[in-house]
DNA sequence: AACGCGGGGTT
DNA sequence: AACCCAGCGTT
């Protein structure tokens, strides 16, 4: 049981004062960041939609760069609308886990469909890409709604605050709820975010900067790093793969993809090599589907991806297909390191003649 | 509840 | 080389 004390108890004596602390240490210390502009608990729904969005599994470092980015190319959620998926992919290429590209176009043609944004958490949720996460955090920071958000930073400070090494999502949820300041929920929520990022870190919490060390089990115990227990991790899967490079690096024939893995971006013609079966034999199979022969084996790269690494050979290939700019369409890392054999090669015929 | 989904940062 | 990152949708 927590030192928040439990059945029986009256209210903890010190929710009071930990989010007196925190929130103070948020004012004086909380982080600038281009989407927290505006007033506090009604900012701008869609830069905070956004931001959300592009900060799922996402480190904030790399969404600033993003957001700038994609705001200038969808300043509005009319523009997002009009657009099509394949320039709002183009603006969140590299970005990773596409589907929250894709979710975020249909979801701007929902609200701009209906004329306004949802303004409470339910009309949130039903917006495809939108979870509990999201929807708690834009009801929050822009309408002001009392909902406590449960991310990851939320979890780790959560299990330390009350020294619990395996903590479910349904009880870091109640503990936030909980522990939510309901007259600034928007700033209680960034502050909780904002100590988990900067000072109650995964792997070195730097306590003696925490504003509330002093409410801490895990602090108390003296092992902050021992909560939460990492969680356990599929292992990485090796696949083998071929494509063929039919033009050159700036313009080539591509394909879209389908399915989960990569789906709604341009790549390289490619084949998986499956178990029992020869690169050659997969190449074959993909020269016959495009009608196309192939030449010489331009290299090989490698691509790791949290589960899975790819070993993919890239072959020259010839084919009577149209081919397309590169520079035009959103490719994943693996296309773009398969382009660069034929860049490396380019140089080398120019160096050698 | 568990898994698949990108790409990169931190330790 | 682990482990993680302002999670979500599917199974």
């Amino acid at each position: 049981m927590s030192v928040f004390g439990g059945p029986g108890h009256n209210e903890a004596p010190d929710r009071a004062g930990l989010r007196t602390s925190l929130l103070a240490w948020f004012d004086a210390a909380g982080r600038d960041l281009p989407w927290r502009a505006g007033v506090e608990g009604r900012r701008d729904p869609y830069r905070v939609w956004i931001s959300e969005v592009l900060l799922q599994q996402t480190q904030v470092a790399r969404g600033l760069t993003y957001y700038d980015r994609f705001l200038q190319a969808f300043p509005t959620v009319q523009a997002l609308a009009l657009a099509s998926e394949a320039d709002v992919l183009k603006a969140w290429e590299g970005c990773g886990y596409y589907a929250r590209a894709r979710n975020l176009h249909r979801a701007a043609r929902q609200v701009a469909s209906d004329g306004r944004f949802p303004d409470t958490y339910a009309g949130w949720r039903a917006l495809p890409g939108v979870g509990p996460y999201t929807a708690a955090a834009v009801t929050s920071l822009a309408f002001g709604e009392a909902r406590a958000v449960n991310d990851g930073n939320v979890r780790r400070v959560l299990a330390r605050l009350y020294a619990q090494a395996a903590p479910s999502e349904t009880w870091v949820q109640a503990q936030a709820d909980a522990l939510l300041d309901s007259q600034r929920p928007g700033a209680w929520n960034e502050a909780l975010m904002d100590l988990g990022a900067t000072i109650c870190t995964p792997r070195s919490p730097r306590c003696s900067d925490c504003p509330v060390s002093k409410y801490c089990c895990a602090f108390a115990e003296g092992r902050p790093a021992a909560y939460p227990a990492p969680k356990a991790r599929a292992a990485v899967q090796a696949k083998e793969a071929v494509a063929v490079l039919i033009g050159g690096h700036t313009h080539a024939v591509l394909e879209r993809r389908t399915g989960s893995l990569l789906g709604g971006l341009m790549g390289l013609p490619m084949e998986v090599v499956s178990d029992g079966e020869t690169a050659e034999q997969a190449l074959q199979r993909l020269c016959e589907r495009l009608q196309a022969d192939h030449t010489t084996l331009l290299g090989q790269v490698t691509h790791t991806m949290t589960h899975r690494r790819i070993t993919l050979r890239v072959y020259a290939a010839r084919a009577p297909l149209p081919l397309r700019s590169v520079a035009d369409s959103a490719l994943s890392r693996l296309d773009h390191k398969a382009l660069e054999l034929d860049v490396r090669r380019q140089a080398a015929l120019l160096t050698s003649g």
